[in-house]
DNA sequence: TCTTTGACCTATC
DNA sequence: GGATAGGCCAAAG
């Protein structure tokens, strides 16, 4: 540890914290902001230790919009409820309008 | 140091 | 158009 490894991680976790309310994202595009548009298994896999730290990892969601890492939160609709209370349609572990909440890191410039 | 796994994405059948 | 298989990169064991 304590490289510059930890520097995808720190990316990934900025960008989760930069994701503004009621906007989402998706693995992909963080991915991508960070230059590893191969690497979107990673951000996800990033999110393994977010959870002790104040990344709102509920805001990241697959390119489907799918809440594919609901399993990994409290392991029930924990992560549905803290979306559906900023805004965000979710049905199903589904996030609807997803094409509208969606936020694009790359958009903050 | 090598191997396995992983909250994905893309291409192909 | 839907389902399956493969690949990519990085971290943990």
């Amino acid at each position: 540890m304590k490289r510059e490894t930890l520097n995808f991680f720190d990316k990934v976790y900025e960008v989760a914290k930069l994701i503004p309310y009621g906007r989402v994202t998706s693995y992909g595009a963080i991915a991508n902001y960070l230059g590893a548009a191969r690497s979107a298994r990673m951000v996800g896999y990033a999110m393994n230790g977010a959870g002790g730290k104040d990344v709102p990892a509920h805001r990241v969601v697959n390119r489907k919009g799918l809440l594919t890492g609901k399993h990994h939160f409290d392991g029930t609709n924990l992560m549905q409820q803290l979306l559906e209370s900023e805004g965000v349609k979710v049905v199903d572990h589904q996030i609807q309008d997803f094409d509208k909440v969606f936020w694009n890191p790359n958009e903050i410039e």
